[in-house]
DNA sequence: GCGACAG
DNA sequence: ATCTTGTCGC
């Protein structure tokens, strides 16, 4: 097994380096493989505590049907910096994955994947490091500029730095506040909008990201162990 | 100098 | 992120 990865000692102008250094590892391209199971990445913690209880979900695909999912309790010194993200999160989700007797052929995480100053959001930098097919989900601008898509369910505009096209802002649902979808890591924006459009139901997240934030509350507040369970 | 600011 | 109270709509 390798040492888990610790972003703990890390200053602000150490980490924004090794994102310019991670940022050279990108790669976004157009889905070439088959997805058959999709992953949900969240994490959960009590205010003002460094515990964090990281979990990733396991969902077959097209179907949508819980398959099952790792829970991961660590210790995070790295404190939440907007921009930052990943040297809080990453390590602990690292550990959920390498727990993981299968794993999903695309993690939705959390969060922002190339919609990132520096094009580094946590879900490219799980990607870079993971070497897995991510894309990220979030329910807040970082960065960018874009339009207000209009308020009916599929509605999406483009997320924009000058010309270039970061992402995508979706209404998942009619008349709620839309999601931010962007690519991680060997994907593209098509291929990310169109994962997505697949897992979104009848709420405002999309299955993976709702079934994770639900496990590591669950897990949080105990009632659920850590540890990988088959459902 | 003034806003913006994933989780 | 988490917590809490109240309101709206299917």
């Amino acid at each position: 097994m390798h040492d888990p990865l610790n972003y703990d000692t890390l200053t602000i102008p150490e980490a924004t380096a090794l994102q310019q250094t991670l940022r050279e590892q990108l790669l976004i391209q157009e889905r070439d493989f088959p997805v058959n199971i999709v992953g949900g990445a969240d994490i959960s913690f009590n205010k003002f505590s460094t515990t964090v209880y990281a979990g990733i979900v396991l969902l077959s695909f097209p179907a949508l049907q819980p398959v099952g999912y790792s829970l991961v309790k660590k210790e995070v010194l790295f404190p939440y910096v907007p921009g930052y993200l990943a040297f809080r999160e990453v390590p602990a989700l690292l550990e959920a994955w390498q727990q993981l007797p299968l794993k999903p052929d695309v993690l939705v995480v959390d969060g922002h994947g190339i919609a990132h100053p520096r094009r580094m959001g946590i879900a490219a930098h799980f990607g870079a490091v993971s070497g897995q097919a991510t894309l990220g989900c979030a329910k807040k601008k970082l960065f960018g500029k874009y339009v207000e898509p209009p308020t009916e369910k599929g509605a999406y505009t483009p997320l924009l730095d000058k010309e270039e096209v970061l992402g995508v802002v979706l209404r998942t649902k009619t008349g709620v506040q839309p999601v931010f979808i962007s690519p991680g890591y060997k994907l593209d924006v098509r291929s990310s909008l169109a994962i997505i459009s697949q897992c979104t139901g009848r709420h405002r997240l999309p299955e993976p990201t709702r079934h994770a934030h639900n496990a590591v509350n669950r897990f949080r507040l105990g009632e659920l162990g850590e540890g990988y369970t088959e459902v």
